[in-house]
DNA sequence: ATTTGTACATACTATTTAGTATGGTATAAC
DNA sequence: GTTATACCATACTAAATAGTATGTACAAAT
């Protein structure tokens, strides 16, 4: 009889970095312990120290993948699928929120890079990153310059705070919502 | 022969929680450990554990202390100097961002709130508060209702991601960008 | 001056946690 | 099937940390 518990799934150095920057933003990076990972995994340390030499250098693994996943690998989906700016736009300002990447990240890792030089660096190049996508667009618009960089990092922090101020709206009054600042920053009357 | 040194400035709790919620801007509530705020006070833990009965008690002070500083004694100085709604909004965005006020606070706090209630319902009512200061004067601007909670919204979010984006920008810079921002949405064309 | 209560020090315990040492098990190559 | 390697378990150590028990210093009131 094959038993489907017996299978037992192998980790490698990706999923431990995924989950652990799931973990990252549930609970935060000072209080994200070893022991509690492998219990999530339901492994214990020997696997964890077969694959990282210690906790920074986990912590750096994590830190690389959340690089990959919420921006790299963004902009190339949206970069794939084309359109005109504003699509672009509502489509990045759209993935930030709708679950298919994990954002809630952003708060601990922007409150990690106050004490951690690599995040803080990864968090500077990660921002520019973002925004050298965005300022392209605005200008593809008509606006200039200036504006064009006004506007971005008006939308920009308005996609931040989203993922950072707590809200206790009903998913399509939150939509709305955001539909209407999208629109005052794209579309100014 | 007077000691200068020897004159002991006693601490309350009220010194405790401020100095709290220093640290806590610093290094984040994970991290915030008694002993380090035992030394930085120069005090042992007797000091502590004299004031409050707990780690949880202490940090509940600290949020409560932050509700006071970082909202409503802001809110009061504004409203007692008067003048007019672009004024006030101006004014509440510089004491987010003069040094006056410790905003370094705001990022550690909302971070807290994903895995503690209590801080999660002060971040909510604290939100409330300052859009609910806020919303009124963009009315006094002529905006519609509709018009005004979107424009607070910008707002809001743009003083949030300036106390959390990262930036490397001269103090000049800074102010020049963030007054392009402010106008976009306080007076769009 | 004695008392009283506030504020702090010192020395301890129990628990948690990062990291190590070592042995075991699954899987693919040969 | 034997072997090599990647992956994981178990059992430990050392350090950090929340909390306690108890004694002490100082200031104000009586």
């Amino acid at each position: 009889m094959v038993n489907m518990k017996n299978i037992k799934r192998r980790l490698g150095k990706e999923q431990w970095a995924a989950h652990g920057l799931k973990m990252l933003g549930q609970i935060g990076v000072g209080s994200l312990r070893i022991d509690d990972l492998c219990r999530h995994l339901k492994v214990t340390k020997g696997s964890f120290y077969w694959h990282f030499k210690s906790r920074t250098e986990f912590l750096n693994a994590v830190l690389e993948h959340w690089k990959q996943t919420a921006t790299f690998d963004i902009i190339d989906r949206i970069e794939a699928k084309g359109g005109l700016p504003q699509d672009k736009i509502l489509a990045l300002f759209d993935e930030s929120n709708s679950g298919v990447v994990d954002f809630s990240a952003e708060q601990a890792i922007r409150h990690w890079a106050k004490t951690k030089k690599q995040a803080a660096q990864a968090v500077l190049y990660i921002d520019n990153q973002r925004m050298k996508f965005l300022i392209p667009q605005f200008r593809a618009l008509g606006f200039s310059k200036s504006e064009a960089e006004t506007r971005t990092r008006l939308l920009y922090s308005l996609i931040i705070s989203e993922a950072i101020i707590y809200q206790k709206e009903k998913p399509a009054n939150r939509r709305r919502r955001q539909r209407q600042c999208f629109d005052a920053i794209v579309f100014p009357a």
